[in-house]
DNA sequence: TTAAAAACGATAATAGTTATCATTCCCCAT
DNA sequence: ATGGGGAATGATAACTATTATCGTTTTTAA
């Protein structure tokens, strides 16, 4: 990325404001309704730049990428396939043990992405009576 | 599932004599290499019963699918970022780690996905005396 | 043997993302 | 200041993986 423009600034904007994961799209409706309006195509150029130069950071979902601040110490995620929150973990021993592995075979890691499917404590109670789902 | 078809008998025996992680495409073409055609739409569909049943096992990759034999203990996987090969590992203590880390959240675990990306051995090496890349 | 359920295959459709391209913006050397 | 060039923008076409549609064929079970 060599500028930081408007469009870029408001990108980065709304999501160092925000605790939430955005998609692009998500991102493309809210400075829209904000009356920034930025183009789609270049929400996903803005949103790969700042992740380059790592002002933001990002999760590969099954279907599609999300974004998040990166001022955050490293986690992984937690995805519920009820509602679909996404919930921050951090467990620095599975980090050592993922080295451990990568090591004996061989591998140099330059990156990884833990994700933990299930069902959040709301969504577990909410269809605990017996709920037909 | 209702019916194991010659078309999903031969994606089964595809991938079950085989130690790739195949993706659908990969399956079509081989299949109609070997003169036992099935329509892509087959595949996808085939792939899907399968796995359901449990005959088969899948990770998603960043950009796809990819699918194997189910008849392996539980493993993870390590992607090379350079020429794509997958390797398995096995980390028993990783799983402990995430069944805490989901408790404390009072979320239900119902599975997980655990990618590492990286440069493997062949590819480090390959690379090693200053080479530009 | 026949009718309903399932699966097939060709192809249209969809979702997320990237490529194209003409236009606009911004930095820097003159 | 100014004008040229590299970047970025935005509209939209294109692409990839996958799912949906639908008419046809196969299979199962009565």
């Amino acid at each position: 990325m060599r500028r930081l423009t408007v469009q870029r600034q408001a990108i980065l904007d709304l999501i160092n404001t925000s605790n939430r994961h955005w998609d692009a799209e998500e991102i493309s409706r809210e400075l829209g309704d904000r009356r920034e309006s930025v183009g789609i195509a270049t929400v996903y150029r803005g949103l790969a730049a700042l992740e380059d130069v790592g002002l933001i950071a990002s999760i590969q979902l099954t279907d599609k990428k999300r974004y998040e601040r990166a001022n955050k110490s490293h986690h992984d995620h937690m995805v519920c396939i009820a509602c679909g929150v996404i919930e921050e973990f951090t467990q620095n021993r599975i980090e050592a043990l993922q080295e451990d592995a990568a090591r004996e075979k061989g591998f140099i890691v330059t990156g990884h992405q833990l994700l933990i499917f299930g069902r959040c404590a709301r969504c577990v109670s909410n269809t605990e009576p017996g709920d037909a789902e």
